[in-house]
DNA sequence: TAACCTACCAAACACTTGTTAGGGAAGGAT
DNA sequence: ATCCTTCCCTAACAAGTGTTTGGTAGGTTA
């Protein structure tokens, strides 16, 4: 196993991805054609063929194909984390830290969408290779995060106690995540204006009240 | 339907799937491979292993990969549809329209998992080969279906009026489906209960009513 | 000038992929 | 006994896979 030589930081580029350099734009490029194809369906050489250089090129920047999954799933999980625990950290209540955990991934997938349907669609299959550790572990931490949020609720009376809250769990966790599948950026809605939407329709239902 | 245990190379452990005979046996495994490891991951040689033969035996009883991953979507959606078609030919109102969609629903992800699993994973990329044209059209009619009961809800009343309908549907839709990428049959909640709490939570919210 | 670094190409490597061809064992029907 | 059908195996095929190696053009530094 290489070591991850510092990944080093950033400004904003012209993509969405940040890292500068050849090295950062190849794996925007990568991440868009793994969003698109799925990992084990995109070829090193449709990579290369979208970034403009041939498939053997890419080792001078990347050890292997996997490692470029590997950096693109890590980065993203990182920035993430970034914005829950300063959410989590601000001890807000039940319903507005839920609010914020929304918003925020609603941001984070407006800023990382093609990392966001990466995960979706490989996370559970990656999460068993020792690689790809983190992975659980991410998953393990963001159930504490969103269940303990919903239990405090249940317990202070600002969400419904008749519902099975890992099922409210698993509900309002892929509510807010599959979004990334069909959300394209620049579109009619910014992200706050969906997490808005999203926030209305699961804590208050689209039924109107009686 | 109780005991579906064992992993390795089995006969008997007849899954979810129909069909009779060693072709619905061999569809049957290899529906449960791609969708733990998804198709283009999955190879012949694997699904051969998984069902006790050798990879070259699986084209005595089927043209290529490919046919028989259209031959386990296309069996699927004909039942969906089916159930679908009944529910929409009752002409009930919105809401109960709603509620029979959504747990027609979690009786589809209850008999056909590995085959709804498959088709979250995969539809998109599939829908552009012309020979897996009848995903796209069903999308098409799916959406028809949705959209139109939300928007009939919206106009006589039953649902909020504030909300915007597109993001209601691609909500809606999104919170059934992807509930079979986790749903186990046999676990501890029937197909009902779990659209009963799912309908629940869309049509009144996870909040308390002040 | 020479040395060096970055970013790439051209060509190959070993391996895996889906698929095919020919053959044969078992069993029922004739 | 013969035929036929069903089901599978052995052995290979060409195409495609991720990856490596050696080389090179152009710019920067010594």
């Amino acid at each position: 196993m290489t070591d991850n030589e510092s990944v080093p930081i950033s400004k904003k580029t012209t993509t969405d991805k940040q890292a500068p350099g050849r090295r950062g734009e190849l794996l925007a490029t990568a991440a868009e054609v793994f969003a698109a194809q799925g990992y084990t369906a995109t070829t090193v050489r449709r990579i290369a063929d979208a970034a403009g250089l041939l498939a053997g090129s890419l080792y001078y920047h990347f050890d292997s194909k996997e490692s470029m999954l590997d950096e693109i799933l890590s980065t993203f999980l990182d920035e993430l984390w970034a914005g829950y625990d300063a959410v989590l950290a601000a001890r807000l209540g039940p319903r507005e830290t839920l609010e914020a955990l929304v918003t925020e991934s609603f941001r984070e997938i407006d800023r990382h969408r093609a990392a966001v349907a990466i995960y979706q669609r490989e996370a559970k299959d990656l999460a068993g290779r020792p690689r790809f550790g983190y992975l659980a572990e991410s998953q393990r931490k963001f159930e504490r995060a969103w269940l303990g949020t919903l239990e405090r609720g249940v317990a202070d009376g600002t969400f419904r106690a008749d519902l099975d809250v890992r099922l409210a769990y698993r509900f309002v966790r892929d509510t807010v995540w599959v979004a990334a599948s069909w959300y394209r950026p620049g579109g009619a809605h910014s992200p706050e204006e969906i997490a808005r939407q999203y926030l209305s329709m699961v804590l208050d239902g689209i039924a109107v009240r009686t």
